[in-house]
DNA sequence: GCATGGAGCGGGTATATACCCGCGGTTCGA
DNA sequence: TCGAACCGCGGGTATATACCCGCTCCATGC
């Protein structure tokens, strides 16, 4: 039975099991990982449209488009106009900001605890193997 | 910007992009990786509960018995009772069979591609890292 | 100036995934 | 034997994710 070693469905799994260590660790915020890096990027990038941000995370438009208007309905991002009246340009509202000051030691923790668990070695492994696929 | 470092975000994007992989190659047979992989699981633990599947597969039970629901609407998968007429036994019906016999080489065909990409050594370590997490 | 093509989005639809709740069937103790 | 605890499921709700379609707006060629 090779079922055990399929790599997607091995991917897969960390990627769920690890996933619930960050919500966890953000939970007390009201957003989870995939908010709150959706956020950072925002934040990072701002002022930008559905369309860059969507190839900047590597999703697709429509996806990043929900998960923004989520983030609108919490107050955490503001969504207004570029030039172009087509574009929906995406900026970080107040609230956002101080949810990303009160998560970055959240999130570091976990990604510490990770690191500390897997040792500087793998951790680097890890890295360029997700990076290689 | 630590972002492009975070353990999470990048399992999430590599087991889309190996999700991806996969569900193109088992196409021609109308189903993808996740619906595969418990075709297969289901073949092997048949007769089985959903909560025990749930189990196997690690996965809630709630969204194993909304796949499996799909599979049957497929015709690949036979929901029948087992003698406590609470449980929800899973069987592969003839159909689904099929499927298993002519995905088995399209499976092994992604398989075997990534792992001549990363190298023996690398696959190693991939499994025993994700493993880890 | 206007038609045509292309770009940006929203929404529809489908699966994936989780949590929680309620219904109904089982079992076991009193 | 009969009610209470317990177990298995289905369904509701929410996000995550993708693809496709249609609408609107823009830019360009004529």
């Amino acid at each position: 039975m090779p079922n055990d070693t399929c790599h997607c469905i091995l991917l897969r799994k960390a990627s769920r099991k690890v996933s619930s260590y960050y919500d966890e660790a953000l939970a007390p915020l009201g957003v989870n990982i995939g908010q709150f890096s959706l956020l950072r990027n925002i934040n990072r990038l701002a002022p930008i449209s559905l369309t860059d941000l969507a190839v900047q995370v590597e999703l697709d438009r429509s996806t990043v488009g929900r998960n923004a208007k989520v983030l609108e309905r919490m107050g955490l991002v503001a969504i207004g106009h570029g030039e172009d009246q087509r574009e929906a340009m995406l900026t970080v509202a107040p609230k956002g900001a101080a949810i990303l000051k009160q998560g970055a030691p959240l999130w570091d923790s976990v990604q510490d605890d990770i690191e500390a668990r897997l040792g500087a070695e793998k951790t680097r492994q890890l890295q360029e193997l997700l990076a290689a696929l």
